[in-house]
DNA sequence: TGACAAATAGGAGTTAATCCTATATAGTAT
DNA sequence: ATACTATATAGGATTAACTCCTATTTGTCA
């Protein structure tokens, strides 16, 4: 949470009780929520909480590379709370978007030109795949 | 378009003229387009196209791997119709995604025990960032 | 050429995201 | 502490994106 803190410090991001339950919520969150369910979950500890508000600190999460957002096919936006280095794995049939871990990939080194031009927030590989389960489906 | 009809055949989609009007379209397409300007674009050949018959399209197209979807904070759906090996950048401010070409990223092993679990379609490197032009905003 | 499953158009319906405005509040300076 | 100001908020209204439905059409294969 102290890191919650220093985030918004550094981005003149005010501590506001809404956006520490929605900071608090994305953390324990081991899934990649969509916004109605990041909105679900925060309202627990928020009841008051509007739909509005968790798009908007989503969303400005999101600018600071905060969190990451994904997407798959024929489905929604989601939002990706983990912050440990990891790539993901998505399914183009189910939609399921799943981490994973391989160190080699952690490494990899961002061209010069690139660096030159952007500021670098996160960098993952991306695999688009067909998962076991649909597979079978045909 | 030889590879449209390969395509098509491997995967029991019928050819239909608005499935080949989207595909052409999408094949001069060289920027990552949302359903809606595809839609816009395919009516100039196909004026009676439907924009559910777009949608069905890009999703069926995303589902075998024949294109790819991306996603941005604060941004509508894309889609990616470059079937060279490329790479994405994705600026969280402003939302735009460009491709770039790096070599290295191209060989990426992908790990075995992935590859035993699932059938990998695409393989690309995700660079989040914030561009020149946005870093200079603030 | 006929039969049938698949695909389509067009509109209706649903869901997701955004905008608007009045009110409340965090941060800062006093 | 207190007052001030810009930022953030709730809640409803609006818009946009997407999906579903049904009658009709059309590829494909025998």
């Amino acid at each position: 949470m102290e890191n919650f803190i220093t985030q918004c410090k550094k981005y003149n991001l005010r501590i506001t009780p809404q956006r520490t339950a929605v900071y608090k919520a994305l953390m324990e969150d081991k899934t990649h929520p969509t916004a109605d369910a990041v909105y679900q979950n925060v309202k627990k500890d928020c009841p008051n909480i509007s739909l509005d508000t968790v798009n908007r600190t989503l969303i400005s999460f999101s600018e600071f590379g905060i969190i990451d957002t994904v997407m798959c096919s024929g489905q929604g936006k989601k939002y990706d709370p983990n912050s440990k280095p990891h790539h993901h794995l998505k399914c183009v049939k189910c939609g399921k978007i799943s981490d994973f871990y391989h160190q080699k990939y952690d490494s990899l080194k961002v061209p010069s030109e690139v660096e030159e031009e952007f500021t670098v927030l996160n960098k993952k590989v991306v695999l688009t795949v067909v998962c076991k389960k649909c597979n079978k489906k045909g």
